[in-house]
DNA sequence: TAGGGTTTT
């Protein structure tokens, strides 16, 4: 399209840190004075009018109105609380605000990617500059920022891994932590460490500011934990959801939900139904149950289309809760907690709420997880019945009694005290924090368990008898992957083996790799599998992996490879994910295979093994180099010692740790043969004690990859 | 012969 040549000389004025900057141009675009930029003068025109056109909007959100008073309070206190819900703006407009007060850069830190894309993308609109420039994100494996940037949203994590190479933050002067409510490890890492930033590091720096955001009413946490920072309230905008109970309790959540369901569509008048369900297998069944059943249903109301929704689900069914259906059609979403947070559907009027949803309960006084249904907590159902009224008013039917909901806890419990926290841990130790125990934690995981990672830890070397991290452990802390596979990627470099080695740990890297298949596809993909992958028939899943990988990326065609990865029951969004993180696990370990080779060579350890197959400083994939697995393995051994098991005469396998039984899980290729000794990646409990991703593995390798801690035998 | 909520570097 043509462009409208400007004839009279003109001016571009851009307010940065709240400066007027004012661009003068020639009448034919050429700009004669002013600040340095590379866009094209049509284009900066473009985003300034875009951005007032997009200024009412932003006037009437609710956080405008209360811009002065807040403005005031975040400018006086280092650190506030500001608390606003669902559709009070502040995620967008009080980053802007204070980028127009403060000097200095800021970080806006969301729990999930999508949110700090979409965020930043927005308010660069708002803005006026194209995404990257004024306004940025940074993501893993997408940093859209530049020297520029002034305001950047980012990932938890990102913010986390900045904090290692940079434990002032210096480079910011207002770090914004949003969606704190969600109390997720990652965030509440994050608020320790920006207290004791505020506390140690920079007591003296009366510039810099914290501001901590949350959705719900549980800011006296926040407020107390930094010495009583005040509270600013904000309201939303969400409209009124009429809240319904059942009068009685009920076991059965799936007939009840049906039951439900049926009669929602038959009283209410128009509008898609929302159901929140705890698992896989309540959905699966629910959307069964429907189908069957929805033909039958009277004609007067609308048809049920039923429509599953959770993570394992592939992407193409994941995005079939947004198409549009005819006009006598109505859809029923069945969805686990992913539809309260993380995916938004328009259209939803109804929420149907089973009050349950699974967690992952980490027992680190026996090394494994178990997977639990437990009930919700008030926050959470509020957060779900908001999901009925982001357009329109609606209703929420609760499959609880309303006796129920008031004994329900007030908030989710955060995660950080039900997990694995080998990882943070370490982050502390390197970022040379000595009392773990009185950290300034927002919540204590407690004694046992920060005692539990201690010593997972001084397991794998990453500390030494005195505490203090060692050198593998700072090489560890760095990988992003688990301090477990970083020992072990550490190890199979040593061995020679490192290629193979990244293969499968950034295969382990991805969840929902290996699909469960549906009942009736079962056997026949299992057969598949052991018939595709006849070394890790033998060997295990770990060597399943590597040779999944390799035809995976000997394949050309995407197209190939999607009909590949649905006759074997794997991802092929989870593949693709595979090949970036094996991307960027190799770029690590190349950047830190100069420092480490120096030391190599003096210690002489292993050195018989790093001969001329030594592939550690390609970063080339290489799938025709014959599988040496037993070196693979061993790797794997250094990280996973402690998940062994010896084979006993009646088929069952007790731990080397504590002789408890474990049995392998049906979904490994070693399900169901008789194997003198197994390594496997995860312990999980939930029939009984399971062995998941498990490798054949000989008793005398025990021994050899790790001598002080197996004392006993 | 089990099954698995959600994030992220």
């Amino acid at each position: 399209m043509p462009r409208k040549t400007v004839q009279k000389p003109f001016t571009i004025t851009v307010i940065v840190q709240g400066t007027v900057i004012k661009d003068n141009y020639s009448g034919d675009g050429k700009r004669v004075s002013g600040f340095r930029r590379n866009y094209k003068h049509a284009d900066i025109l473009k985003l300034k009018m875009k951005a007032r056109t997009l200024l009412d909007g932003r006037k009437k959100l609710p956080v405008f109105k209360v811009k002065d008073e807040l403005m005031k309070q975040l400018m006086e206190h280092r650190v506030s609380v500001v608390i606003g819900e669902t559709g009070s703006g502040k995620s967008t407009q009080i980053p802007q605000f204070l980028m127009k007060q403060i000097k200095g850069k800021i970080a806006v830190t969301q729990p999930r990617r999508v949110a700090a894309i979409n965020l930043a993308t927005r308010v660069s609109e708002e803005f006026g500059c194209d995404v990257g420039r004024d306004v940025g994100y940074a993501v893993r494996f997408n940093n859209a920022t530049s020297y520029k940037t002034m305001l950047k949203y980012m990932t938890d994590g990102m913010l986390l891994r900045e904090m290692m190479l940079d434990p002032l933050l210096s480079d910011y002067s207002a770090v914004i932590v949003d969606e704190a409510h969600e109390r997720t490890i990652l965030t509440d890492m994050i608020l320790g460490f920006l207290k004791e930033l505020l506390v140690r590091k920079r007591k003296d720096d009366k510039n810099f500011r914290v501001i901590v955001m949350s959705a719900t009413l549980d800011a006296d946490k926040f407020s107390a934990f930094f010495n009583k920072a005040p509270i600013f309230f904000i309201e939303g905008r969400l409209f009124h959801v009429d809240r319904y109970y059942l009068p009685h309790s009920v076991d059965d959540i799936i007939d009840s939900m049906v039951k439900s369901i049926i009669q929602v569509n038959q009283e209410q008048t128009k509008g898609d139904v929302l159901c929140f369900l705890p698992g896989q297998e309540d959905i699966d069944k629910v959307t069964s149950i429907l189908h069957q059943i929805a033909p039958a249903l009277p004609r007067e109301a609308p048809m049920i289309v039923p429509l599953p929704l959770y993570a394992a689900l592939p992407p193409q069914q994941q995005l079939k809760v947004f198409d549009k259906v005819k006009p006598h059609q109505r859809k029923v979403i069945l969805s686990t907690n992913i539809a309260e947070t993380s995916v938004t559907i328009p259209g939803v009027r109804y929420v149907i709420d089973s009050g349950l949803r699974k967690i992952k309960v980490w027992r680190h006084e026996l090394g494994l997880s178990t997977l639990l249904t437990v009930p919700i907590s008030k926050a959470s159902a509020s957060q779900r019945t908001g999901r009925a009224g982001r357009e329109a008013p609606g209703k929420c039917f609760r499959l609880y009694t309303e006796n129920d909901y008031i004994k329900l806890s007030q908030n989710t419990e955060p995660e950080i005290i039900r997990s694995e926290i080998v990882y943070p841990v370490l982050m502390l130790k390197r970022l040379g924090v000595d009392d773990i125990l009185n950290w300034f934690w927002l919540e204590n995981p407690g004694r046992s368990a920060l005692i539990a990672a201690l010593q997972q830890l001084y397991a794998l070397n990453a500390l030494s008898d005195s505490g203090k991290i060692t050198d593998l452990g700072e090489q560890m802390a760095v990988l992003p992957v688990t301090p477990h596979l970083g020992a072990v990627l550490i190890q199979a470099s040593k061995f020679g083996v490192l290629s193979t080695v990244m293969d499968i740990v950034a295969c382990l890297s991805v969840d929902n790799l290996i699909l469960t298949p549906p009942s009736e596809q079962r056997d026949v993909i299992n057969a598949k599998r052991r018939e595709t992958c006849t070394l890790g028939d033998r060997y295990g899943d770990l060597v399943m992996l590597k040779e999944l990988f390799n035809i995976y990326n000997d394949i050309s065609s995407s197209d190939e490879r999607r009909i590949w990865c649905k006759s074997l029951g794997v991802s092929y969004k989870g593949f693709k994910n595979v090949l970036r993180i094996r991307k960027q696990i190799s770029q690590y370990m190349d950047s830190m295979d100069g420092r480490k080779n120096e030391k190599e060579r003096h210690s002489g350890v292993e050195d018989g093994n790093k001969s001329k197959n030594d592939d550690s400083n390609e970063d080339e994939i290489k799938t025709s180099v014959p599988l040496n697995y037993e070196l693979v393995l061993k790797s794997f051994l250094k990280g996973f010692i402690t998940n062994t098991a010896i084979g006993m005469p009646d088929r069952s396998y007790r731990t080397v740790t504590s002789g408890d039984t474990i049995s392998i899980h049906p979904s490994s290729l070693l399900f169901g043969k008789k194997i003198d000794a197994v390594m496997y990646i995860e312990h999980v409990y939930t029939m009984k004690g399971y062995a998941r991703n498990v490798s054949a593995i000989k008793t005398d390798w025990l021994r050899e990859m790790a001598p002080h801690c197996l004392d006993r035998g």
